[in-house]
DNA sequence: CCTCGATCATTCGCCTACGAACAGTCTTGT
DNA sequence: ACAAGACTGTTCGTAGGCGAATGATCGAGG
């Protein structure tokens, strides 16, 4: 039953049972990456007269709420980490929606603000947002939706 | 209350009430975003061995269930479009996992089969799936769990 | 038989994601 | 005052994700 594992066999242990009745599309990793997938393309099409992604999104609604903010700071808020947050920054900057700043008090950091048109944007977009949710969560009953997303942030 | 909304202005109707009140980190679109980067970080950890990563890892269990298959159909079953899969194919085919063999009866189709290496590989990793799924919803209790699945995947 | 529409694989461009390495800059402890 | 360590942004490489376009091939209908 169990392999004789030599020096270079990549077989530690293959439990035969198990190798058996794996279903990948039950697997939670799996449905959420599905899940992701859905969400993104409802995003896109609510969102679609704005050409703002999600990420992208999300950002800008963390500097509208905060004013600005050091670009590794408002990363770390939304879940971007600094190697994409550097690409992130600089598309929003070439498209005019954000303008970084230095800050005077601290040389490192880069500070993004929106600019008057990303306000306009943000608050357009903000004021949408809860098609994108009621769309997303639309095979769910309001119960089995607020459920799922309880659950779901516990996973954070 | 409404705007004006001339020729260019992208301002329809924004409700300043849902403007304030709108939290991105609430939202379901966000929430399966970050459930998705933690997920994927889970399986990189467990599978670190093998070099595997999530979308090549559902490939390679289609192809381990299905036999040779052809590129796009594979793709089609785990969710993976055409462009991403042609990617997918040529990585898993550098390392020599998988092995690409015209189809006689079609000329258009690219069949995927797993090389002996590759069911090597497929069966081991099948056999710690568990561990991926468990570490992720480790959070959870087995009932709650149980229903995130439930309701995440009627999602799709 | 032959054309038209569907399908397949490929390519291009843009975007997110992240490990790893790096140079400035700041902070802290000695 | 200064060296050590921490933090910020940047760059590179690799990988998924997808819209759009293309050429080759297939299948169905006229």
């Amino acid at each position: 039953m169990n392999a004789p594992h030599r020096h270079e066999a990549p077989t530690p242990e293959i439990d035969a049972e198990a190798v058996r009745t794996y279903r990948v599309e039950e697997q939670i990793g799996y449905l959420i990456r599905r899940a992701h997938q859905r969400a993104s393309a409802i995003f896109e099409t609510v969102m679609r007269d704005f050409s703002v992604t999600p990420v992208q999104f999300a950002v800008m609604t963390k500097l509208h709420d905060l004013g600005p903010t050091s670009q590794n700071q408002v990363g770390r808020l939304v879940g971007v980490d600094p190697a994409t947050m550097f690409g992130v920054a600089r598309r929003l900057t070439t498209r005019g929606l954000v303008r970084p700043t230095a800050d005077e008090a601290d040389a490192r950091l880069v500070l993004l603000t929106l600019t008057a048109e990303g306000i306009q944007v943000i608050e357009a977009m903000k004021s949408r947002g809860a098609e994108v949710t009621a769309r997303t969560l639309e095979p769910l009953s309001p119960d089995e939706a607020a459920e799922l997303v309880r659950l779901i942030a516990r996973l954070g």
